[in-house]
DNA sequence: TTACTTGCAAAGCCTTTGCAGTAAA
DNA sequence: TTTACTGCAAAGGCTTTGCAAGTAA
């Protein structure tokens, strides 16, 4: 209940966040981008250009595969959005926002998002410092979700 | 002088350990497995499938592309090697060694390995047990690497 | 009205696959 | 000799792009 409450709240501010983005980025404020972005910031899974296409479809039956690909390359451009890393042929997309981590399911490769903030706690290996200047540091968690553990049991 | 040997005598573990494996799995030790695995194992960088390619090419001439894609497929099936998480189109691979972790240039786009053993002693927010069953955790620092630091100063 | 966006269709890039010849065991 | 592997060529999947029509500002 209140968890809900919170979660519209925030969807709110990332939508007017959103919108100062467009404007200041120079970006005209369609139904299409909107909708893509709402999305994104909605589900806060990690769909596939694809996935997000079959659900936008739902509401604009007539918006296209590649303005989805292209809307989403936009938001990246311009910081918006995130491609995220995998192995799979398909890119992933995220919503940028606080720094975060990955729990990627080996089966159903969905990607779920995680604090860790005593990560910081353990510096990186010094001999690092000789390979370049470190700007981020993301952890990838491998294992099964507890929704795939049951299919094999 | 003294990497270089221990270095050797690491390819020459890690090609005994390709043989027995191709064995084991029943695949043929074929020229072309041979090279590609080899090449892999020395370079340590973590080429795409179009750099293997090219640099084969300068030993087995006649030697085509799909056999790499093939090969690096049978390869990460029978666990020999792995597919490298990225945010690129074209898939990076490595041979598989002890657990690591991956600096990543956010200009050449170059993947280097490093060690990190103190992660574990920082313990995995407990929230994840209800997430699923974690079997391994990767980190991926991005920044830029020092060759490519000079471009831009 | 003007310039940016979209949908359509076609092309592009990376990767996979069917087939017949080749080579490892 | 037998069966897996390779090279060739063609197809496949995901993504990008050119163009004319549509739409936000």
């Amino acid at each position: 209940m209140l968890d809900k409450k919170v979660a519209m709240e925030s969807i709110r501010e990332k939508r007017a966040a959103f919108e100062n983005a467009c404007r200041d980025a120079g970006l005209r404020l369609t139904h299409q981008r909107l909708e893509i972005f709402t999305e994104l910031a909605v589900v806060a899974d990690h769909p596939t250009a694809e996935t997000i296409y079959e659900r936008i479809r739902k509401k604009i039956p007539t918006i296209s595969l590649d303005t989805v690909y292209r809307t989403l390359a936009t938001f990246a451009r311009h910081g918006l959005i995130n491609k995220v890393e995998t192995v799979e042929s398909q890119a992933r997309f995220e919503v940028k926002i606080m720094r975060h981590h990955h729990l990627t399911c080996r089966k159903c490769n969905k990607i779920t998002d995680f604090q860790w903030e005593s990560l910081d706690d353990v510096s990186l290996p010094v001999e690092i410092s000789r390979w370049g200047r470190v700007e981020n540091k993301n952890v990838i968690v491998y294992g099964i979700c507890s929704e795939c553990m049951g299919d094999d049991i």
